[in-house]
RNA sequence: GUGGUUGUAGCUCAGUAGGUUAGAGCGCCUGAUUGUGGUUCAGGAGGUCGUGGGUUCGAGACCCAUCUUCCACCCCA
């Protein structure tokens, strides 16, 4: 059998590990700054808290884990036993249900509003492609328990400087289901929102007509179209999209209401990078509110981030009038954006500085004295195990990236000092512990 | 879940109309060079050709299944 790992998984080597370490420490230095609190979940949750949340195609990709033991017992007819007999737990599709969950678990003891952040892996039975992922990273800031738009704002200025201080160009796009509803609403179509939405929102990739016509066959009749086609034009500008949005949506109360919504958001957000987008549908059903999407500007690449507000995702739960709303950073895509574009910052090492050599088995004690006392000085300093010949002492540290090489033979055992060398430079020099120190300290 | 694509040495890849012991470059190991590498030279190790069936006198090449890679759809970070 040859060993490899599972179908959209990866395993992360030193080097990458360093680059999501950088990126997640933007990101939760971001997060406390707007003054959300760390949260962690369980990997998995029992299956029903997950299903039925995702609507139809979630549920398909969630990932089952089988019940322990006999895993058959509970399947009424065994050839035909359904997913929900034969496993009662799933690795988690996302950190906002998981978040739901915990707050109405502890409903009682949290301050409202209660704002958190959360950065862990999720699971999707989905097929690989670029950027996607079975395993992949969600960091998630999230605030329950208020209702004010303000909160909105808030949440378009941490992605704002979040993505300042990563270096990376994105458009945050800005839409309201309320809008979309309204839109549904006033062209005779609000029975079928959900069609209605899944198809506009593939407008950028597909074209009008593509559009037209995936809602044709969706049975939808030449006059529903015609009356729907007000939404797949371009605006000037975001004050053009809502002058439009007020008088088409005029008699629709919840249409107007997306529309106030989004212009109190406008209105506050300042200098962001936002466009109101309102093709903008996104397919988790949970949201109510404000939606938005994260797209880099300079890279092909789904969307690095998205959000929305969600009224109804406490209730489920059964707790009610728990407004939430919340934003996701997807770390995978993030860093394959900042790779492209050449903003990784080049200093992610984390070799040691040093390597000292082992010459022979009477100069090893020595050596590793040398080693033992630069570690306690905090140097990150790395002991040569072996005896080996120096050419591939030299190559072992070469392949590392350690810079630096420590010598410490007889002679030197004589002098007290260290033979210190540089790889790159070839340059040598013998040194007392404290000038070798000194050294190393400043590299 | 659907459609296409990929899988040969550690890595990148050759392998012609099915025909003996499957090749190259890089890397790796050993030596020239018993305390100073990156160059050079000489030698060497390493492959159940993704896996399982099938066709054939004969399969790395053809057929089927399955897994995997990448891409697209669906959907999504």
């Amino acid at each position: 059998m040859k060993p490899r790992v599972a179908k959209g998984t990866r395993d992360f080597s030193a080097h990458e590990v360093a680059k999501r370490n950088y990126v997640m420490g933007i990101l939760r230095e971001t997060f406390e700054v707007f003054g959300y609190s760390p949260l962690e979940t369980p990997s998995f949750e029992n299956l029903e808290t997950l299903m039925g949340k995702y609507g139809e195609e979630g549920d398909r990709l969630i990932f089952k884990i089988l019940r322990s033991g006999d895993f058959m017992r509970h399947a009424a007819i065994p050839a035909e036993a359904k997913g929900s007999e034969i496993a009662d737990k799933a690795l988690r599709y996302d950190l906002t249900v998981p978040f739901a969950r915990y707050v109405v678990q502890n409903a009682g003891q949290l301050a409202l509003p209660f704002k958190r952040y959360q950065m862990q892996p999720v699971w999707r039975a989905d097929n690989p492609q670029k950027g996607r992922f079975r395993e992949f990273y969600q960091c998630d800031a999230d605030v329950v328990g208020s209702r004010s738009l303000w909160q909105e704002v808030e949440l378009i200025h941490l992605y704002q400087q979040a993505f300042q201080a990563l270096k990376l160009p994105v458009t945050i796009r800005l839409n309201n289901r309320k809008v979309l509803a309204g839109i549904a609403e006033v062209s005779g179509v609000g029975d079928r929102l959900v069609d209605f939405t899944v198809a506009l929102d593939k407008l950028d990739k597909i074209g009008k007509d593509g559009v037209l016509s995936e809602l044709q066959s969706k049975g939808f009749n030449p006059h529903e179209l015609s009356a729907l086609e007000p939404s797949m034009q371009s605006f000037q500008s975001a004050s053009a999209s809502l002058d439009f949005l007020r008088i088409w949506l005029a008699d629709s109360a919840v249409g107007m209401q997306g529309v106030e919504e989004l212009s109190f958001v406008l209105k506050h957000v300042g200098s962001a990078p936002l466009s109101i987008d309102i093709t903008l549908a996104r397919g988790l059903n949970y949201y109510t509110g404000c939606i938005m999407e994260v797209t880099a500007n300079q890279v092909q690449m789904g969307s690095v981030g998205g959000g929305g507000r969600y009224d109804d995702l406490t209730g489920i739960f059964g707790l009610k009038d728990t407004s939430g709303v919340g934003i996701s950073f997807g770390l995978d895509r993030i860093i394959l954006c900042l790779e492209e574009l050449g903003r990784l910052p080049e200093t992610l090492g984390d070799a040691p500085v040093a390597l000292v050599f082992t010459l022979s088995e009477a100069d090893a004690p020595y050596a590793y004295d040398w080693a033992y006392r630069l570690r306690k000085e905090g140097l990150r300093v790395e002991f040569y195990p072996e005896v080996a010949k120096l050419k591939k002492q030299f190559d072992y540290a070469e392949k590392r990236g350690i810079p630096y090489v420590i010598i410490v033979g007889e002679s030197e055992r004589e002098a007290g000092l260290a033979q210190l060398k540089h790889l790159e430079l070839g340059d040598q020099e013998a040194l007392s512990f404290s000038d070798l120190t000194a050294r190393l300290a400043t590299y």
